[in-house]
DNA sequence: TGCATTTCGAGTACGGCGTACGCGATTGGA
DNA sequence: TCCAATCGCGTACGCCGTACTCGAAATGCA
């Protein structure tokens, strides 16, 4: 396979500006974009099929393939098009841990609102949407004499918590929705039974300590998040040259 | 449905001691969960369906089914499985830095030998396996004061970078079996032309300078692994209350 | 104005997936 | 010996992504 094969949607831009001969485009990737994630926003990203994808657009499965050469792409599509739902000032602030926090939470918000998104094994190519909010946040540890690659590291550091605390924020949702139970109850009842003696004979003496003294399960889900992330926060501060905490 | 069908495969243990009539069993979930790891390990875990397990085996599909309940739940013993090769002492040493580092190291290197485990979109149930990790890690941080959210969310940030950084990894090399690009060609012959005048304009100056600046490009994986690490580290030591980094 | 050329919309079909179902074969206990 | 429970496994169904194909529509030009 040649590499071309390899590169990205980004890479491929639809024909949007045709004047040749030939029938109008009557569809658009925007227009497909939009109401994949609907469909992905209201029943998951398993029912986006192309087939549904089309059926709601009033055509088949196939006229889809004009606009976009593989569902993985459209995938991408509709990840970057969320990615352009997070609003940010078109500068940083000044003040890096707002900045950083704006960041966090908005991510945080628009996952939410399209939990599909942590459904998601491949990562993502970046699209412009990403492009802006990564840039936004390196740019807020700009100014404190950190190397770019610490710069990068650091707001990697946020990036892989926030993914992680997201997605497992929509895993208990959606455990709860399906089996009625919260997270803590959960806890006892799905993992407890099972290592069971284990866990009373003190083999796991630190996971017992999570389930009998943690606090985390009571906490609102706005909280835990907060939590992580100042300890986050925390860590990054301690990289500034100058304690700018 | 029912609340049990969403439980776990660890709290449906295969009925391995049988006395009653009927047919012996034939085949194992241990055996199976083996032949589907070696699949993956070699083609991916896209190859590893349960016709292609059950031709390994010298049997059909269905003949799964009757140790497995589906897919998904032998997707988390394959996990769990190889979480098992993780090789920790029995305690921590004590020394915090190093405990944390061998959990990490690890856990790499386990995840470079089972790369489809990067490309899993579901987050995984925990396993026993994959308790004795965790449990290694909290315990790693027992000591100092903390409390066990504050051990919890400490580690998490630790497990969120690794998992990241291995995924990032096992990205670049597939990336560049199949395009035989390294990392910084394709970063600047993929993402730049798109960008293009964008990045040139100054539109988006941070990435821009970690194009042209930065180092982590250059760096062997293992170094960048290492570098990345080192910050999450840092930032734990920061948590620390009377800095016993 | 009429035609040649090019692109679009869409139908058909293929191979592969997970897995529901059912049935003969095998086994230990009564 | 016969019964009842369990296993191995083949068949079949309804999905999926998408390769291929062809008529319809829309221009620029003669």
């Amino acid at each position: 396979m040649s590499a071309a094969e390899q590169i990205s949607i980004w890479m491929r831009p639809e024909n949007v500006e045709r004047s040749g001969p030939g029938r109008r485009p009557g569809y658009s990737r925007a227009r497909i974009t939009q109401v994949a994630v609907e469909i992905a926003d209201r029943e998951g990203l398993e029912a986006a099929t192309m087939r549904r994808i089309g059926q709601e657009l009033g055509t088949g499965a196939m006229s889809l393939y004009r606009y976009v050469p593989k569902r993985d792409d459209l995938i991408d599509l509709m990840l970057d098009a969320t990615a352009g739902e997070i609003e940010l000032a078109g500068r940083p602030s000044g003040d890096w841990r707002a900045d950083l926090s704006l960041v966090a939470h908005q991510t945080r918000a628009v996952s939410l609102r399209h939990p599909w998104q942590v459904t998601l094994a491949r990562r993502p190519t970046i699209g412009p949407n990403m492009l802006r909010v990564y840039d936004f946040a390196l740019s807020a540890l700009d100014g404190f004499g950190l190397h770019i690659d610490e710069m990068v590291s650091l707001c990697g550091m946020m990036g892989d918590y926030v993914a992680s605390a997201v997605r497992d924020e929509i895993g208990w949702l959606e455990q709860a929705r399906h089996t009625g139970m919260d997270r803590r109850q959960w806890m006892s009842e799905y993992v407890g039974p099972y290592v069971g003696q284990i866990v009373e004979s003190g083999a796991y003496p630190m996971f017992n300590r999570t389930i009998r003294e943690g606090r985390l399960s009571h906490m609102a889900p706005d909280a835990r998040f907060q939590y992580g992330l100042d300890h986050v926060l925390n860590g990054i501060a301690a990289a500034l040259p100058d304690r700018n905490a």
